[in-house]
DNA sequence: CGTATGCAAATATCT
DNA sequence: GAGATATTTGCATAC
């Protein structure tokens, strides 16, 4: 009787999934020689389905085409993402749960376990494969949100010195900011 | 506090 | 379509 408690994704409860993940599969049909539809993601199917690579792809074809992510590859990318996930500051609970504001379509949060068992290489070959892309796109994200804010300069003037004043001369500048909070409730660092 | 791991549930895919 | 088997992933908890 484990109370699913509050998770730090949105989709949480493996109960009441009803966020609709669509499956998707990195592979192409071909690869796989048939397959259906993919998965007729009825309103359960939320996170656990996601991602997934060929399940046991007999790779008859000598793939011209397509670029087959070698052990190798995967080692020395997980490697990296590692560190630089970690000169970002961030845990790996926070990568998962972040990897839901990348709004890749048919990719939800990923939880903690599943960013550290990716990390070690814990993985099955096809679920790194099928992983890498996802990761790979995050850490150019955040990468290059961090860079935005070293360019600017602190928006705020906050911290050691005393705080600025937070002159709201005219009601100008509010009535111009509500109207974007409508559309973007949660902003991101984006 | 952040990370690693055993175990089992939920699906996907195969036969 | 049903049952069996394979995979992926999260929770709980140890480290």
């Amino acid at each position: 009787m484990r109370a699913l408690g509050e998770h730090s994704c949105v989709c949480s409860a493996r109960t009441e999934s009803a966020v609709g993940n669509s499956s998707l599969r990195w592979l192409s049909p071909e690869e796989r020689g048939h397959t259906p539809p993919v998965c007729g993601d009825t309103a359960r199917s939320c996170h656990r389905t996601a991602l997934r690579a060929l399940p046991t792809a007999p790779n008859l074809l000598p793939d011209l085409t397509r670029t087959e992510t070698g052990p190798r590859e995967l080692e020395s990318f997980a490697e990296r993402f590692k560190q630089r996930r970690i000169k970002l500051g961030v845990t790996q609970a926070d990568v998962g749960s972040a990897l839901a504001n990348l709004k890749i379509p048919g990719v939800g949060c990923l939880s903690q376990s599943t960013i550290c068992r990716f990390e070690s290489l814990t993985l099955s070959h096809n679920n790194m494969v099928a992983l890498k892309p996802i990761l790979e796109a995050w850490l150019e994200e955040a990468e290059r949100a961090q860079r935005e804010k070293m360019t600017k300069p602190e928006i705020y003037t906050g911290g050691d010195k005393k705080r600025k004043r937070t002159s709201m001369s005219s009601f100008r500048e509010e009535h111009s900011v509500l109207p974007f909070l409508h559309v973007q409730i949660n902003p991101h660092f984006e």
